[in-house]
DNA sequence: AAGCCAGTCAACCGCAGGGGT
DNA sequence: GACCCCTGCGGTTGACTGGCT
């Protein structure tokens, strides 16, 4: 059985796309439309390439409507929350963004946001956390009601939020992501969280559950314990004022007696 | 200056599902 | 109901680029 290729790999070209190409498909399309039939497309528009890929040039690139470069802190906000909920449904997460394709988030979730969930990954609080109550809107930031992260019922120190960027452009100059970001259960050997977590394994700081403070924020309803920061860290962090408030975000002191002095 | 490496992103591949016949 | 065609989607690949050694 099997399927039959939808177009003659010999026939048609693939890689890259030149700009003649490019300009070939936008006028085609431009005057007559997809036809809503991609697979005949190339030849009328007197392009030796498959249908699909016509297609997918054409959504991901040509269209006018689409938004290329970099993604805000709230679109990044948005798509951490969206993935923890449903996933990799990256069209359904798309179409919550403004003019960003499926295949932008995709790119976008798998060489950034991942990455920071990996490092989050190897930073896991060291106390248990308690059953989140209800969610708490705080604040009136658009994609906030998605984002907020509810107080919990051990010692916290509420602070302004912040994407991990910008958390770590926050910190105090003695606080870099090698010393900021630990895995307290890594015993000095990185875990599988990316640079920053093996930067912070060979930094040799004394990381100290005692001491420790873990903060969660910036979306994904729990999902997403981004660092692990000495006191010290935090103190400067969470003094720090920031513009792109996109969520609540909590810090847990590891030691209940630190709460008091964080503020 | 050259080589290496990691990050980024455009593009490809194959599968699933919907609609038409 | 079965089959075929086409589109849409998600996973993956590979070319390119910039930074680092």
């Amino acid at each position: 059985m099997g399927r039959t290729p939808c177009c003659d790999r010999e026939a048609v070209k693939r890689g890259p796309w030149s700009p003649e190409e490019d300009d070939a498909l936008r006028d085609y399309i431009n005057r007559h439309g997809t036809a809503g039939n991609w697979i005949s497309l190339p030849n009328k528009a007197g392009l030796r390439r498959c249908g699909k890929s016509c297609r997918l040039r054409w959504l991901n690139y040509l269209r006018p409507d689409i938004r290329h470069g970099a993604f805000t802190d709230e679109e990044d906000a948005i798509i951490i929350s969206l993935y923890s909920k449903l996933g990799s449904k990256w069209s359904t997460i798309a179409a919550q963004l403004e003019r960003r394709t499926d295949n932008d988030v995709k790119n976008h979730w798998n060489t950034k946001l991942k990455r920071r969930l990996a490092a989050a990954a190897a930073c896991t609080p060291l106390l248990p956390l308690p059953a989140p109550p209800p969610l708490a809107a705080t604040h009136t930031s658009p994609s906030s009601s998605l984002l907020l992260l509810p107080p919990l019922a051990v010692p916290t120190v509420k602070t302004e939020a912040y994407t991990c960027d910008d958390f770590l452009q926050q910190l105090p100059p003695t606080a870099t992501a090698a010393t900021a970001l630990r895995d307290p259960f890594a015993d000095g050997a990185a875990t599988d969280g990316g640079s920053t977590s093996a930067s912070a394994a060979s930094s040799g700081s004394n990381w100290s559950a005692d001491t420790g403070v873990v903060v969660v924020g910036g979306g994904g309803g729990g999902l997403f314990p981004e660092f692990c920061m000495s006191s010290d860290d935090l103190a400067g962090a969470a003094t720090a004022e920031d513009d792109h408030f996109i969520g609540g975000g909590y810090y847990y002191p590891l030691d209940p007696s630190l709460s008091s002095s964080l503020v």
